[in-house]
DNA sequence: CGGAAGATTTCT
DNA sequence: GAAATCTTCCGA
């Protein structure tokens, strides 16, 4: 069951709590990939100093997508070499999105092997560079509705309050007071 | 138009 | 702990 436009146009930290436990599946040209969401961070627009949508540049080529409403894939490259994939969330004109740090590959493993070069599991998707290259996910996923049939979420396993964890999100140190926000969420178990 | 920086990964 | 590496954004 893929999850629908509603899901997406609520608060970022829940979208982020409930994106947990749920399953990526990319549709890609070469064939399909899946995986558990086991790790997630939220941005939130004007309240989050590490937000790229936050300081003076309030909307441009890169965060444009950040504006939409709810649902929609924002992928950006990152040092020059890496894909970093996020969920949109909130309504239109509301720049937040949660970006997916680390997933558990489900479906599609050996094609995520070949592309990244490795035969071990756990370095497989955990990270957010990492998973990306390994489900195919480039610029090319730039703008990418949720709500399609290319790239989306759909329902797994619920994953109680218990067992997430919040801790502090991950090298954003020049943001300021935001760096200590409690808004990186994993599951805590496995 | 040039320069600087970055939500990372990998190897030493 | 440091390098690799390049797109994007900002200032001039």
């Amino acid at each position: 069951m893929k999850l629908d436009r509603e899901f997406y146009e609520r608060d970022t930290l829940i979208v982020a709590n409930e994106l947990l436990g749920k399953i990526l599946v990319h549709n890609s040209p070469d064939g399909i990939t899946k995986g558990i969401i086991v790790e997630v961070e939220a941005y939130c627009g004007h309240n989050d100093e590490a937000c790229h949508s936050y300081k003076k540049n309030k909307r441009s080529g890169r965060t444009n997508v950040m504006y939409y409403c709810g649902g929609y894939a924002y992928v950006y490259l990152i040092y020059g070499m890496y894909s970093c994939f996020n969920v949109v969330s909130n309504a239109a004109d509301i720049p937040e999105a949660v970006l997916i740090r680390a997933i558990e590959p489900l479906e599609g493993i050996e094609l995520m092997k070949h592309r990244r070069n490795t035969d071990k599991m756990k370095n497989l998707c955990d990270g957010p560079g990492k998973l990306c290259k390994a489900m195919a996910i480039d610029k090319n996923c730039y703008g990418l509705d949720l709500c399609g049939d290319i790239l989306y979420i759909e329902e797994g396993e619920n994953i109680v309050p218990e067992d997430i964890l919040p801790t502090k999100r991950i090298n954003i140190d020049y943001a300021g007071a935001a760096k200590d926000y409690l808004w990186r969420f994993v599951i805590d178990r496995i």
